[in-house]
RNA sequence: GGGCGCUUAGCUCAGUUGGCUAGAGCGCCGCCUUUACACGGCGGAAGUCGCUGGUUCGAGUCCAGUAGCGCCCA
């Protein structure tokens, strides 16, 4: 046995680990491997720029989630991967050619400058990666992503096509959010809002013709206020509110525009604010600026556009796209607006302000705060700009399928991909009785998303297992030992120790299992595979107690132990048929059983066994083999499944209600999103991303030859979709705009022919992108390969069974603002793509700000590089302190430091991970000493016995259970103190040192030692990764033998080690646990003997006798078994004998009520310290005084004794009764 | 303008169906280098839970109002 360094190193320990993992490869995923599937689909990071803090606490709650799952043997996939992130990317890369050599975008030809994004995304992709890796993250890293990889690609073209095909794609004339500096379109929400001090300009425009006049008063002018002067150039008309008094007096009226001499009409429309002195509310700050009329500016403002749609104005488009005015762009009649045409839109309004100023036709200005949109990208404001962009409809109806009308309360239809959003919230979540109530069930109405051919001809038919299953459980079911909770359906698999079983054996496999249905358990479906079985079944209730059912452990030792009875025989052989270890999943809803009783039916196809399931002999449902009818039924689902047609729809009826946001309340955001949700703009004018595949015709001077086109399509009647889009009247003004028709091309995939063809035709590629959230909404398909991963073997040698073993994933880890951008897309694009969510849950946790409360981000340049805190912490110190940070909160600060030592930031926030580390590595370290010369020969005798052992189990078996609870309800701070309290508190602070005196001659205790240790580890591992796989090793290797409470099934690393399964210690997880009870009385007691100590300055080394007060302690002080003399310094011990003499030197106190005394705390050099006494007794009598007066206000309150749950008076009254007691004796001294 | 969060010990934060004599870590004070750990041990001091009102026998916890800080959306 080698001793271990005094302390632990990170910096020596985690590059070990590390290598370990490399070449022990313990993360990879495989489909069909042992276990339900558990996957998390990283939250992409963009490839700007390195990870920061945020980034590493998002991940490292994956991680933690992950490797807890992979413990609990799911078979846990992590994929990671990178976005490409088109506009930021393209943004940095430009700004860096900029700075380094002095060009531009434009200077280059594209291909040639999208290389140079490629050598930038190359070297921050690594970087990312290797950040990832140092975290610890424990991804499956063959499976690693890239946006823009081949693989994710087909299914972006896949997608735009099936959408482009449905008409959920379209192309239209439109204001977008134009961002003049990046020259793009961005979507709604990739504008921020700034406050922006700004004025309102109010200029007089004149009226042709007569004066109006009224009451007296003749006005040759009308005067318009506005805040961007210079959009005057392309103002079509003045619009007034009808209920403007004056309205019927102008209306009707023609203006001159001034400088370009255009007439405009004067309008009513409602959407014109009144001005307050005109009928306006006083209150409204627009009504106060207002003079009532507007001006309306079709091209350069939304509102205006609507009026102008309304009105059928002109649109007359001023600006070019990098924001100067020009008149290249629908700008005819410029009249004498020349001195404005170049002029940026800054400088145009200072010119047009002053012209009007020099004219005379300037009323006022007005100093005025406003919120004006800015890219979120280039931080310029952006401007409203008519072009050309391609949108996904999502509030629109969804053509093949149902009209079912609108959902309640909105106006989304409830088949719109909008719809698909809202109809999947938890029902519990949504917000508004009337969307609440809408569908009634989770079958809602029954309409599938998008159903293939064959399966609408097919019928899926009704769900085989309608059948009723428990539903939810509630909160306090949960909280029981999983097998205890009565009346819960499980999913059951166990596994051959060695070999194969033949088909007779697998036969009596299956009647064994049979053999106790409703006997013990309802099975509902048994299915028997070479090395493993599978069984659904619901344990029952035992015979006349309506109190227990029978406990799962049970159950399936006798089915074990049954079947390996009757197949020994038949070998005429004996030993074990089974492995020890199995796995048991509670079904928690219909849904979950249901999709457990599809992956049985389909696990002999995927076992290639046989070509159907139903042709399968050995998956039998009891409750239907002696009716053929059902039988038939049963069987259907999953006979037609060819693992092919991932749009099945076998989770159909499942995926209503499902979706559901941790914390609660980010439901709201996602569910109000939806209901003002507008069509999304899906094009990018970049160079950088998924290039739009549409080839587009709309050359004014030509017609496409019609016929080669139609055989082009005749050709490819599947893979190329045509649209001819007609320009309406109005575009023809808009300016830039072609006439005639515009003709789109969308091929499928690349058919090199095709495409050339195409381009005879004189058909070209649009060349804008597409919007980076159109690939990342496809994350949790493309990376497992959709639409056709048999196409990508070299990525996803098992083809189909990863995206049908994955998809849907487990849980999707965030940050809030993404719910909008991200977690919205992916959900409509899963349901409409493959009828399924994406995921169940999605976790959304804290943003980290730094010091200061501003956001960590890599735009601001305060982020952190989380290899610094590694580098001064260790990666588990990090990776401890945020997880246990992570509560419901949504801001957290990480004031950081520079620490010039080691060149690095760091915080000191981390000190408590490190601290938690080094105290893991001594407690291990004692333990390995200690256990370490133990030969494995002393055999424990039985159960623990001591107190102290059978205290530590209860509390290990209580922990176990918390922090299942905790993780299961995404609450990390919760699991990380559960652990710490429990290792540091209960198992350094009192264990350890209550086992010294007794643990090197007693088996058993080593045994608990060990077991307890050993778990703890496994418990720590998720959270702290490297430092147990460093330790992992040494502990397993101690020739300790296990005791059966415990099981720690052996692994040779720490990364795929079973979370520790305890049995027999039911009576450890409640509340009433006597073990924990006694022992706490004697912590207790040691503490008070403690505080003496201290208080009259006792050294350490000396001990004390101790009088004891009363019987039952005496009692306590005997089962404790040395604990309370050893960790209290006793010398000895005695009964307080009521008439014997006391000493003078006797120091008497009080526990729960009951007096006892030491002697001996003054040495033989020294006498007691009188003041030090008089002052602990002064200060304890205060507190009695104090505390007496709470509780006899409390019983004087008639209410409360009436009221009150009796134990609760009846415990008040016993806390009164010692404290008056003490009292008395404290003031009898 | 709409929505959300936070306000608890000097600091950073827990406190999930109301029962708390309000907890943790850091910091602070005292004692201890005892063979797992001084990145430690033992003990201690420290809070009218932002403010006002209400419901209740009982409110940090529920309700209404109010102030300050912050975030998201428009």
């Amino acid at each position: 046995m080698t001793a271990l360094p005094k302390s632990y190193d990170p910096l020596a320990e985690e590059p070990k680990v590390l290598q370990k993992w490399v070449d022990k490869h313990p993360f990879h995923a495989v489909p069909g491997d042992l276990g339900d599937p558990y996957c998390i689909l990283i939250p992409l990071p963009n490839i700007t720029d390195k990870l920061h803090l945020g980034h590493a606490l998002n991940n490292t709650l994956q991680d933690i989630l992950t490797r807890y799952h992979r413990a609990r043997g799911r078979n846990a996939l992590w994929m990671p991967g990178t976005d490409h992130a088109g506009i930021a990317t393209q943004t940095v890369v430009e700004k860096r050619v900029l700075a380094e050599e002095g060009k531009r975008r434009t200077d280059f030809e594209r291909e040639e400058f999208v290389n140079k994004i490629l050598s930038w995304k190359d070297e921050f992709q690594s970087t990312i990666l290797s950040q990832l890796r140092e975290m610890g993250c424990s991804c499956d890293w063959d499976r690693t992503r890239f946006t823009l990889d081949d693989v994710c690609a087909a299914a972006v073209r896949e997608a735009f096509f099936r959408l482009f095909q449905e008409g959920l794609i379209y192309r239209g004339k439109r204001l977008v959010n134009w961002d003049p500096a990046t020259q793009t379109a961005l979507a709604d929400d990739e504008v921020e809002m700034h406050e922006v001090e700004g004025h309102f300009w109010y200029l007089q425009y004149p009226l042709i013709g007569d004066p109006v006049v009224i009451d007296g008063t003749a006005y040759d002018h009308v005067t318009v206020a506005t805040t961007r002067p210079e959009t005057m150039l392309g103002d079509t008309a003045v619009a007034m509110n009808p209920r403007d008094p004056r309205a019927k007096h102008f209306a009707g009226r023609m203006i001159r525009l001034p400088i370009v001499n255009r007439e405009i009409p004067i309008i009513e429309d409602d959407y014109v604010v009144l001005a307050v002195e005109h009928g306006g509310d006083p209150d409204d700050a627009k009504a106060q600026f207002a003079t009532g009329f507007l001006k309306v500016t079709p091209a350069h403002d939304p509102n205006d556009w609507e009026i102008g749609l309304r009105h059928e104005l002109p649109i007359i488009n001023v600006l070019a796209p990098d924001g100067c005015v020009s008149d290249q762009y629908g700008w005819e009649d410029v009249g004498g607006g020349e001195f404005t045409l170049g002029l940026d839109r800054y400088e145009a309004r200072e010119a047009v302000v002053e012209w009007f100023r020099e004219n005379s036709l300037l009323e006022e200005v007005k100093p005025y705060v406003h919120s004006v949109g800015h890219s979120y990208r280039s931080h310029v404001a952006i401007e409203p700009y008519l072009s050309d962009q391609w949108y996904v409809a999502v509030t629109r109806q969804i053509p093949s399928l149902d009209d079912a009308g609108t959902l309640p309360g909105t106006k989304l239809p409830v088949n719109s991909l909008a719809g698909f959003a809202l109809r999947a919230m938890s029902k519990e979540q949504v917000v508004g009785d009337e969307l609440k109530q809408w569908g009634g069930n989770d079958s809602g109405t029954g309409v599938s998303p998008v159903k293939s051919e064959s399966q609408q001809d097919g019928g899926t038919g009704v769900s085989p297992v309608k059948r009723v299953v428990t539903r939810q459980l509630h909160r306090r079911a949960r909280s029981l030992p999983h097998w205890e909770a009565g009346g819960q359906t499980y999913f059951v698999t166990f596994r051959c120790a060695n070999g194969q079983l033949s088909q007779d054996e697998r036969r009596l496999v299956l009647s064994s299992c049979l053999h106790w249905h409703q006997k013990r358990a309802i099975i509902h479906l048994v299915t028997v595979m070479h090395d493993h079985v599978h069984i659904l079944m619901t344990p029952m209730q035992q015979e006349n107690d309506t109190k227990h059912w029978y406990p799962l452990p049970d159950l399936i030792h006798s089915i074990k132990s049954y079947s390996a009875h009757e197949i020994n025989q038949a070998r005429g052989s004996s030993g074990s048929v089974w492995q020890d270890e199995y796995y048991d999943r509670i079904m928690r809803d219909e849904a979950e059983f249901e999709e457990k009783w599809q992956y049985m039916w389909m696990n002999p196809v995927k076992a290639g066994l046989i070509k159907q399931a139903a042709d399968y002999e050995f998956t039998v449902n009891p409750q239907t083999r002696d009716s053929a009818d059902e039988c038939e039924d049963v069987s259907g689902p999953s006979a037609h499944w060819d693992g092919r047609d991932a749009r099945a729809t076998d989770h159909e009826e499942g995926w209503h209600g499902r979706l559901t946001f941790y914390p609660e309340r980010y439901a709201r955001t996602f569910q109000s999103w939806h209901e003002n949700i507008r069509d999304w703009c899906i094009s990018r004018q970049l160079w950088w991303g998924h290039r739009i595949p549409v080839w587009v015709f709309d050359d004014e001077r030509k017609t496409p030859d019609k016929s080669a086109l139609d055989s082009l399509r005749g050709q490819y009647p599947d893979d190329l979709h045509v649209i001819t889009i007609e320009r309406a009247a109005s575009d023809d003004r808009t300016g830039g705009a072609k006439h005639g028709t515009t003709i789109c091309a969308c091929p499928r995939r690349d058919i090199p022919e095709l495409v050339e063809a195409l381009k005879e035709l004189g058909f070209a590629q649009d060349p804008d992108v597409l919007d980076t959230w159109f690939s990342s909404a496809l994350w949790p398909m493309s990376t497992m390969g959709w639409p056709n991963p048999e196409a990508f073997l070299t990525e996803i040698p098992e083809g189909w069974d990863v995206l049908n073993t994955w998809n849907p994933t487990s849980v999707l880890c965030t940050a809030r603002e993404i719910i909008t951008l991200w977690v919205s897309r992916m959900v409509m694009f899963n349901l409409y793509f493959l009828g399924r969510l994406p995921y169940d849950d999605v976790f959304i946790h804290a943003m980290i700000q730094d010091g200061d409360g501003r956001k960590m981000s890599k735009s601001l340049g305060n982020g952190v590089d989380p290899r610094d805190i590694i580098k001064t912490k260790g990666s588990d110190a990090m990776r401890f302190t945020l997880a246990q940070m992570t509560t419901q909160t949504q801001d957290v600060r990480m004031p950081v430091e520079y620490d010039e030592a080691i060149g690095a930031n760091s915080s000191p926030k981390f000190e408590i991970g490190r601290r938690l580390s080094n105290k893991l590595w001594n407690a291990t370290r004692f333990a390995l000493m200690t256990l370490g010369s133990v030969d494995g020969h002393g055999k424990p005798d039985g159960e623990p016995t001591r107190l102290v052992d059978r205290w530590i189990l209860a509390r290990l078996a209580r922990t176990v259970r918390d922090i299942e609870t905790a993780v299961s309800e995404y609450q990390f701070n919760a699991y990380a103190q559960g652990l710490y309290d429990l290792f540091w508190r209960d198992f350094c602070d009192w264990y350890l040192e209550a086992v010294k005196a007794t643990i090197a001659t007693d088996p058993t205790q080593q045994s608990v030692l060990r077991a307890v240790l050993g778990s703890i580890h496994r418990m720590a591992q998720p959270i702290m990764p490297f430092i147990t796989e460093t330790l992992h090793e040494p502990i397993e290797s101690l020739a300790v033998q296990p005791i059966a409470c415990v099981q720690l099934p052996p692994s040779d690393m720490a990364a795929t080690a079973r979370w520790p399964q305890l049995a027999g210690l039911d009576q450890a997880v409640t509340d009433q646990n006597e073990d924990v009870a006694t022992f706490e009385r004697a912590q207790a007691l040691v503490t008070a003997i403690r505080e003496i100590r201290a208080s009259h300055q006792v050294p350490d080394k000396r001990r004390i006798a101790l009088h004891v007060g009363d019987e039952p302690t005496t009692a306590l002080i005997e089962s404790a078994d040395g604990v309370v003399e050893s960790l209290a310094g006793l010398s000895e011990w005695s009964a307080l004998d009521g008439s014997a003499d006391r000493g003078s030197d006797w120091v008497t106190f009080t526990v729960a009520g009951v007096e006892h005394a030491l002697s001996g705390l003054a040495g033989e050099e020294s006498s007691l310290d009188a003041g030090a006494e008089a002052e602990r007794v002064g200060r304890r009598r205060d507190e009695l005084e104090k505390q007496i007066r709470v509780l006899e206000g409390r019983l004087g309150n008639k209410g409360y004794v009436d009221k009150a749950p009796p134990h609760l008076v009846e415990e008040t009254r016993k806390q009164l009764a010692d404290a008056k007691g003490e009292l008395d004796r404290l003031a009898a001294v």
